[in-house]
DNA sequence: GCCATATGTTTAGTGTGCGAACGAAATTAT
DNA sequence: ATAATTTCGTTCGCACACTAAACATATGGC
């Protein structure tokens, strides 16, 4: 339990540390997380994602993903293009400036954090993710069994 | 910076895992941080806590801190009592229906946190949480440091 | 053609957060 | 003592994100 504690507290600490990266761009965290996903989802060759598929990748409902894309679509960091094979579809893709943001807030985010991380030493750092990594793989075991246990709350504040 | 990832990711889950315990008694995320912040001070010996205390607690601002204890105090869970010492102070504290949820949560909680770890050992459970306790105490000396690096944003969602 | 399903939007309502401005009380300076 | 400043909590006005329900449009199985 009190490793549980640790791990919370950490994460607050990471979160924060992490926030302002964006947010001095004006970016809210519901809106980096977008951005985000479809960064990766480019990076691994994806170049649009439907709004649905973002939704579930966020784990926030239809009208919410309308609304965070309505805003960004608004400050012109991604576009709406309709989809020729279904034209129920709307896919979602970064513009040139939303690219460029991206890299941007990750450039900088990023040599900071590895600065974070020096208070470890390489081996620690490699044994904590693997100690991570299965502590994961055990959630993700767990969680199917858990599914009925508890009814789902709303939103993932 | 995978490291970085593996963290997040993992407390991610446990955020995802951990919210279902309140947020099926109609508590949300913020709610859920005052009680709990009343709970530990109660046990650590202090049965009531100034509003502004709260606020700093969790890192957000007077206004918000009254919007949330105005929603908990509707519901019955918690109570605002005028200070003897200075007039101008509300301290609050756990109704003794507060008391029974918080209580009631953290139960079903903890058990549930103590089996999600049996995927480690223990020795292993005390090396992590000792690599996270110093990771911590290097976080923190390091946000001394960057204060003025980024400007701050407005909230922590 | 017909009906169930999927996609995304709109609407209405709630919760959370902020800054600015405020009254009341306490503290400090004069 | 009186005046100026600070502290505490609130109210107001605004922005954002989320939900459930209802909806238009498009798809696909029959």
């Amino acid at each position: 339990m009190r490793l549980f504690r640790a791990l919370l507290r950490t994460l607050n600490h990471l979160r924060q540390v992490t926030e302002p990266y964006y947010s001095s761009h004006g970016i809210s965290g519901p809106q980096w997380g977008v951005l985000r996903t479809l960064h990766r989802a480019q990076v691994e060759g994806t170049k649009s994602l439907r709004l649905t598929d973002l939704g579930e990748r966020l784990l926030i409902r239809p009208p919410s993903v309308t609304g965070v894309v309505d805003r960004l679509e608004r400050m012109g960091l991604v576009r709406r293009v309709p989809s020729k094979a279904d034209r129920r579809v709307r896919e979602l893709r970064l513009t040139g400036e939303g690219r460029k943001l991206v890299a941007r807030v990750l450039t900088r985010h990023s040599s900071y954090v590895r600065s974070l991380f020096d208070g470890l030493t390489l081996r620690e750092q490699e044994y904590l993710r693997g100690l991570l990594d299965r502590l994961d793989a055990h959630f993700t075991v767990f969680a199917g069994h858990r599914r009925n246990d508890v009814p789902a709350g709303p939103a993932k504040t």
